[in-house]
DNA sequence: TGAGTGATTGACT
DNA sequence: GTCAATCACTCAT
């Protein structure tokens, strides 16, 4: 049932970061593995822009942080603290290094498939942090730069619902943190922290 | 609160 | 080539 939304199209990255980064609030981020599949609602961001201390991509351009640089609408999976992985979204035009991290998922789809990976079973704590909901929905650097308009990995438009949106500063990070770049959907009790001092 | 974990990177031979 | 510091986190205590 959750197959008939269309992916989001290639268009809809191409708006500035920050916009991409609370239109994507509301969005269903879904992943069909030979599993099964697995979705859930995205109801945390975070955006990263190039003139930012804390993006991967502020200073030049590398082999890990080059999906940053390239076509919006592809994905950019990494690897960090030496278990986690992390998803983004490439925003900007080509030669731009932005992006949106996903931070968390509201669980729609794959339900038990998520607890099998999780190997929990509480539902709040299936996705709500980047790193849990990546592993939720065995996201791993086979998914890095992908084209999330077609394939495996997707991000499917839902019916609009002007959910109030928090705009609050950003988590877990060293430089930068002043900066008012993380969205959440006020009414989620699936975000990673409700609120950030 | 802090231990665990490993890819990535930049500064060095 | 080597080495050490860094890291947008999670889980158990």
């Amino acid at each position: 049932m959750i197959e008939r939304y269309p992916p989001l199209s290639p268009e809809f990255y191409k708006q500035s970061t920050v916009d991409v980064a609370q239109a994507l609030l509301g969005k269903l981020l879904l992943h069909r593995t030979a599993e099964g599949t697995a979705a859930g609602i995205i109801v945390e961001t975070e955006a990263y822009l190039w003139d930012d201390p804390a993006c991967h991509a502020s200073k030049k351009m590398t082999p890990r942080n080059a999906p940053m640089f390239g076509h919006p609408g592809f994905s950019y999976v990494y690897f960090t603290y030496g278990m986690h992985y992390c998803m983004n979204v490439a925003t900007a035009p080509e030669g731009i290094g932005e992006a949106v991290l996903i931070r968390a998922l509201e669980p729609v789809e794959g339900l038990d498939l998520m607890s099998l990976r999780r190997r929990t079973t509480d539902p709040l704590l299936l996705c709500s942090g980047p790193g849990r909901l990546t592993q939720a929905l065995a996201i791993g650097k086979d998914q890095n730069r992908v084209n999330l308009s077609s394939g495996n990995l997707q991000i499917l438009d839902m019916p609009a619902k002007n959910l109030p949106i928090i705009r609050t500063t950003r988590i877990g990070i060293r430089l930068g943190k002043d900066l008012l770049l993380r969205f959440y959907l006020a009414n989620s009790i699936y975000i990673s922290r409700r609120l950030n001092f």
